[in-house]
DNA sequence: TTATAATATGAATAATATTCTAATTAAGTA
DNA sequence: TACTTAATTAGAATATTATTCATATTATAA
């Protein structure tokens, strides 16, 4: 149910690796990359974004350009009954709220928030964390600095 | 130093806001939306492109359509110094791992790591992490669903 | 082998990107 | 206010790319 159907050659790895690090690649560079036609191209990549395969295109932007520099990783325990994750939900709705994770062991969740700075945290938590039914605790780690952070796949290199 | 000096305008805002959501979104439908020239805003991307505001732009794959079902966040303390984060760039070279943060308090990173499964994982960490000298102890959380994962921020609405 | 489906090519056309010049706007200064 | 300068924008011209489609090729299975 969560895996899913795909047959991938090793053409579509190629065009997946270069959409991953640049995703405003066009066509025309990828089909001459590939020694193969534009039009061809543009069917495989329909085709991986029909499929799912390609979920979406993002700018990843500089928070510290749009002032958010404090990044934490909040484990929040609640509630929910195993399989209803009623406030994950909940949470998951929070713009600041970049990533929910339902973890093994703890019954509870693994929350990944980004604010202006310590003040706006305590805000979000106090004001929008706080108004949440169903949150049992929370245990908050801050982040001193991120030495790595991206979404790329490791992607086969044959089929 | 990490604070970037660039003013961004609230057109500068509708642009990141459009790109954030979809970074193919090409220019002449930008400059419909916005009701302005292409040529005006590609001058805006670029610029923005160029202070490092918008730093890339990735295609987000589908970890299931590669196989990679496993998502663990693994602990990792070490002997590294504070201020010095050798361990740190080591795990950053490793293509499974997606991100590692230097967090408060432990003496230690938080790391996310992407396998295709258990064995992926446990592979991983005694084939490569186990390589690593100066890492001291693991603690690993298995991630049994996500909810959300994005990387989107919260833009301002105004200037 | 033959039939069928899937994929690729190549050409034609529509749309977009890019460049450049002139016009406009904004901000600061005398 | 008038002037200067820098930044931004619009608009036109051209280069490049996207998209469509008919045909050809390739792969697969009966």
């Amino acid at each position: 149910m969560s895996k899913l159907e795909v047959s991938l050659d090793h053409i579509d790895y190629q065009i997946l690796r270069i959409m991953q690090n640049n995703a405003r690649t066009n066509n025309a560079d990828i089909a001459r990359e590939l020694g193969m036609a534009p039009s061809a191209i543009l069917e495989r990549v329909k085709k991986l974004e029909q499929k799912e395969v390609i979920l979406q295109y993002n700018a990843k932007i500089n928070p510290a350009a749009l002032d958010q520099n404090l990044l934490s990783f909040i484990f929040i325990k609640t509630s929910d009954i195993i399989g209803e994750q009623g406030v994950a939900y909940l949470l998951a709705e929070i713009p600041e709220v970049q990533e929910v994770h339902d973890i093994a062991g703890d019954d509870g969740y693994l929350v990944k928030v980004r604010t202006h700075d310590a003040a706006g945290l305590v805000d979000l938590m106090r004001n929008t964390l706080g108004k949440i039914e169903g949150i049992l605790s929370t245990r908050t780690t801050i982040v001193l600095q991120t030495v790595k952070e991206e979404q790329k796949l490791v992607i086969p290199s044959k089929d």
